[in-house]
DNA sequence: GTCTATACCTAGATAGAC
DNA sequence: GTCTATCTAGGTATAGAC
C-alpha cells in the first residue's frame, strides 16, 4: 500500500480513465468531482493532473476514444456482401459492441452537452461518420429493391435508435442471451426496412 | 420593471419552473445552479425558495408534472379498436407529444440519475404505467393475429426508444412536417411489428 | 509521481430587513 | 415576496516539498 513509494505514471493513468468513465456514468460528468476520482482511484486531487490537463479533457478523451474504437470496429464488417446481410451483421455488431461498453454509450450519448464546443464539434463529426456508415447500407438495399424506405437518413437514426434502446435493460446474466438479443432485434429491424 | 415593488407569487413560480426547465434541459441539472435560475427569472437566489423548498424537488416537479401529463393524453386515445389502429394513434400521438415539449422530454430522461431514490421511484413507476399501456396494445395485436413479436415488452422498448429517435433530429420548420414524420414512423413501426 | 497546503471561486440554503 | 448578506461546504486547479 505504499503509495508514495514510487511511480506509478502507466498504472494509474489507466487507473484515472477508468474511475472517470464508471463515476460519470453514474452520477454525470458535473456531479463528479476531482476529488472523488483521485479518491476511487487512491490518490489526491492533485495527482491526477499528472494524467490530464484539466476535467473537460478527462471527458472529452473518453468519448473520443470510444468514438473511434466504434468506427475501427465497424469499419472491419464485411462490405461486399448483399445489404440484406450487410444490416443483419450491422445489427447485430452494434449490438454487441454498445452491451459491453455500457459506460461509454452512457456517457457518449448523456455528456455531449457538457463538451466545449469544439470537443463537440469532434465527437459530433464521428458520429456523424458512423451514421453515413449505416446510411450506405441502407441506400444500397434501395437500389437493389430489398428495402423500401420513404428516407434512408431518417430510418438510420431510428434503427439506431432502436438498437441503444437496448443498453437500458438488457443485462448480461438476465434471461436472454445477447444472440437472443440480437434475434429479436434483428427481426424487427429486418422487418421495418423491407420492402 | 418594479420588481420590488409588491407580490408576483402568481407569475414568479410560473416562471421559476420555465427558467429551471429550460436551462437543466441545456445544460443539465448539476451544472446549472440557483443563482442562474434566478438571473434567469430576474430575482435573486433566495427568493426562489418561495417557490420550491430545494433544488431537488424543482427537478422532481418538472419530471413528474411531464409524465403525468403525458400518461392523462395518453389515456384519451381510442382503445375500442383494433390494435392497428391503436398502435397508429399511440405512434402519432407519442410524436406529437414529444415533439411539442423537447425541454421536458430531455429532463425526463438525463436527469434520472439526479433524483433521490424516493423521487426516482416515482418517476419510474410513472413511466413504468406508460410502457403498460403501450404494451397492451402490442399484446392485442397478437391475440388478433396482426402482430408477430417475439416479445411484446422488448417490442415496447424498442418501439419507443424508436420513436423518442424523433427529438434528436426533428425541427419545427425544417423540411418536414411533423405530420409527415409520422407517416415515416408509422410506416416503419407498423412493418416492424406486423406478422 | 504524489503529497500537503492552499488560492480562488462558486455552490445550496438561510436570516432578517424592508 | 424580495432583497442583501452570510454561513458552510465543496469545487477546480496550482505550488512547492519530498
Amino acid at each position: 500500500m505504499a503509495r508514495t513509494a514510487g511511480s506509478h505514471s502507466d498504472i494509474t493513468g489507466p487507473r484515472v480513465r477508468a474511475a472517470a468513465l464508471r463515476l460519470f456514468a453514474r452520477h454525470g460528468f458535473a456531479a463528479v468531482s476531482m476529488r472523488r476520482i483521485a479518491g476511487e482511484v487512491g490518490v489526491q486531487a492533485g495527482a491526477l493532473y499528472n494524467y490530464t490537463p484539466d476535467k473537460q479533457t478527462l471527458l472529452f478523451e473518453l468519448m473520443q476514444t470510444h468514438m473511434e474504437d466504434l468506427l475501427a470496429d465497424f469499419a472491419r464488417l464485411e462490405s461486399g456482401a448483399d445489404a440484406l446481410a450487410r444490416l443483419e451483421a450491422f445489427t447485430r455488431f452494434h449490438i454487441d459492441f454498445h452491451s459491453s461498453r455500457p459506460d461509454e454509450v452512457f456517457i457518449a450519448y448523456m455528456e455531449l452537452r457538457n463538451l466545449t464546443p469544439e470537443n463537440f464539434a469532434v465527437i459530433e463529426s464521428l458520429r456523424g461518420a458512423y451514421e453515413d456508415g449505416v446510411t450506405a447500407i441502407l441506400r444500397q438495399g434501395q437500389a437493389e429493391g430489398t428495402f423500401a424506405l420513404p428516407d434512408a437518413r431518417i430510418a438510420t437514426r431510428a434503427v439506431i435508435a432502436m438498437l441503444n434502446g437496448v443498453n437500458t435493460w438488457f443485462r448480461a446474466g438476465g434471461p436472454l442471451t445477447l444472440g437472443q438479443v440480437g434475434d429479436i432485434y434483428w427481426d424487427m429491424v429486418r422487418k421495418a426496412v423491407s420492402a
